[in-house]
DNA sequence: ACTAAAATGATAATGATTATCAATAATATT
DNA sequence: AATATTATTGATAATCATTATCATTTTAGT
């Protein structure tokens, strides 16, 4: 169970054309981190009618089958983005300064995930946040 | 600037009794992650006409001085812990079964702020979540 | 075509947080 | 000590993202 295909198959929830519309939003936006506002507004340009409600609906289910991530970078919204296939979910760096997202890859975690499963846990998500400042902001002060 | 005391004494903002009362709530709960409204709760023992938004105020404040930690465990609103003195702040175990939340200590992620350091970031905190069902849970499915 | 179940969109409701502002308390100045 | 200045407080209203409601529409299975 991989793929997105094959989440949403074995989802068995119907693919309207709203959903499409989002799910269509969210990989041509793939690395982008949207706000349900975000992806309501580039939906209508693919179905001017798709309602709010709609939206976050959708975003919410398509992150129960792990087709989407939802996160929060300190800002009071969600944010949504396409899943990591395969491998595991990436990292943020959050700049305090700009607000930029920097994202980082690594298998550290592994090894924490190992000890927590040794003590009788099974994990199904994490999620790692830096707050740092960038170079450019860092240079602006 | 390590202790809670230095950490007050170098923010220069008054300790009011309300603060003090707030301060104390965090203080008699060491270990625990209280909501907004659970410190308001509590503080209203020690301070009967505390009002919320200076509980909100006040909690914001010390946590932008370090001396609270504030972050979200998927619930739609903030928690505030005191924040480990000295030491790397701990991470976090959330049972998506029955909320409990479980703390873990760690240094592993050195080595990861090491890298984004050598990058040119200047890291200011971290926040690492595991989201997993705790034994428990997992005996009851 | 017919029926039952699922999805939609408009709208209202919720609930946590923030802003406003007059009243009060703390500190500095005389 | 009295006064002036500044910060803090609490009541309340405002904000804003998210959820709930519900009548209507769409879909899938027969
Ligand atoms: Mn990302
Ligand atoms: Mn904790
Ligand atoms: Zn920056
Ligand atoms: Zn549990």
């Amino acid at each position: 169970m991989n793929s997105i295909e094959e989440k949403l198959k074995y989802s068995n929830y119907r693919i309207t054309g709203q959903r499409a519309a989002i799910l269509e939003v969210m990989m041509d936006n793939r690395g982008k981190h949207l706000s349900a506002e975000e992806v309501l507004y580039r939906a209508r340009e693919k179905m001017p009618n798709i309602g709010m409600a709609t939206v976050y609906r959708t975003l919410d289910k398509l992150a129960s089958i792990e087709v989407l991530y939802k996160t929060m970078f300190g800002e009071g919204r969600y944010r949504y983005e396409l899943c990591d296939e395969g491998t595991h979910q990436h990292h943020h760096i959050i700049c305090p300064g700009c607000g930029r997202i920097t994202e980082m890859e690594d298998d550290l975690l592994n090894i924490l995930e190992q000890k927590i499963e040794s003590q009788g846990y099974e994990i199904i998500d994490h999620d790692l946040k830096f707050y740092a400042y960038c170079p450019e902001c860092r240079s602006k002060r």
